[in-house]
DNA sequence: CAATACATGTAACGCGTTACATGATTAG
DNA sequence: CTAATCATGTAACGCGTTACATGTATTG
């Protein structure tokens, strides 16, 4: 049980029965930013979890000729794993590998311009991300007020809306960095 | 040759000919924030990288009962393969998967205390982080300052810098989410 | 006296992505 | 008419870590 999978598939079922296919789509539309799973990972351990008794499927009939659709619950016991799972202490962060950085940090073997550009480039997308993530903040706020999940939702997004600021941030100082000005 | 732990090793080879432990050593002591390897991967990656004439390798003889140091350095076509790899745009950054984010989103289902605790945890680790960042930065300053590569090394520390103020940032600013505040 | 540094390497294992396989329906 | 959406699954591949294997010299 040790790979994060089964966890983060648990987690999403606490908000309701659904596919595999659902769990996929809901994963894309709320924590893609900060987390992803492949079908070639999700339906294995969806099995899995039935096998261990974590989850429960039922299938449903969709009249016309698509696959049938499973649809998988969380058990009591899988809510209970789940819950052992969160009051864990994260046991250590895994060192993140940062091509950009990697790429930056022997900047000297390159033109100038190249590195700029790297940078520029990080400064765009960032500020696009920045922007998405206030969106989806207010979304939260307007239409999950109500939900007990609300205030956790927010946290997340928050995570993501520093971290994309950090990086507007960084790509301008470090822009003046490359010309030489010292901070 | 499309395995990022090639260009490492070859960009780290741009500072000088050194062993697959020196490499490893200076890894740790550098950009190990951002990036690491291990043995596992370091020497099958070495020997490759020989095999496709983009290092050279001569042996040492270390006079006591250590194994011969294999002293590894960058050839002219080594160093053109790196530059055409910095050259390159980054494809896509690697949706990260980030473990706290995925508790703290699924809060709901277990007491604020142990979220309160996963973030407050976070903050104290960034603080250390970065105050090392902080020492780091002044010692590029203070011992590169005449090395052509010591604006690039000033950017990644910077990274690291403005990224473990907005973990900071972050904390505060969910705990007080965490108690109902509107931001 | 134990742990760490020095020094190199291989084998096994696990996780995760990508490609493959299939096929109907709907939206542009 | 073509692309996207719905829907499930497997096989192959690659990368990366961890454990194993060996052995000396130095530092605490």
């Amino acid at each position: 049980m040790a790979k994060k999978t089964n966890y983060a598939i648990l987690g999403i079922l606490t908000l309701g029965p659904q596919s595999g296919y659902d769990i996929k789509k809901f994963i894309g539309e709320s924590i893609g930013y900060f987390w992803q799973e492949s079908y070639g990972q999700l339906y294995p351990t969806l099995k899995s979890l039935v096998e261990d008794g974590l989850a429960d499927m039922h299938t449903e009939q969709t009249e016309d000729g698509k696959p049938d659709k499973k649809v998988y619950a969380i058990t009591e016991k899988g809510r209970q794993v789940l819950i052992e799972w969160l009051a864990r202490p994260v046991e250590k962060m895994p060192v993140m590998r940062n091509e950009i950085l990697l790429k930056l940090f022997f900047g000297y073997e390159v033109d100038d311009r190249v590195s700029r550009e790297l940078i520029e480039n990080v400064r765009r997308e960032a500020t696009t991300s920045k922007e998405q993530m206030q969106v989806i903040y207010k979304m939260i706020e307007e239409q999950y007020e109500k939900h007990e999940g609300s205030r956790f939702w927010k946290i997340t997004v928050l995570a993501g809306l520093h971290n994309f600021e950090s990086m507007i941030k960084w790509a301008e100082d470090s822009l003046k960095v490359l010309d030489g000005e010292s901070l």
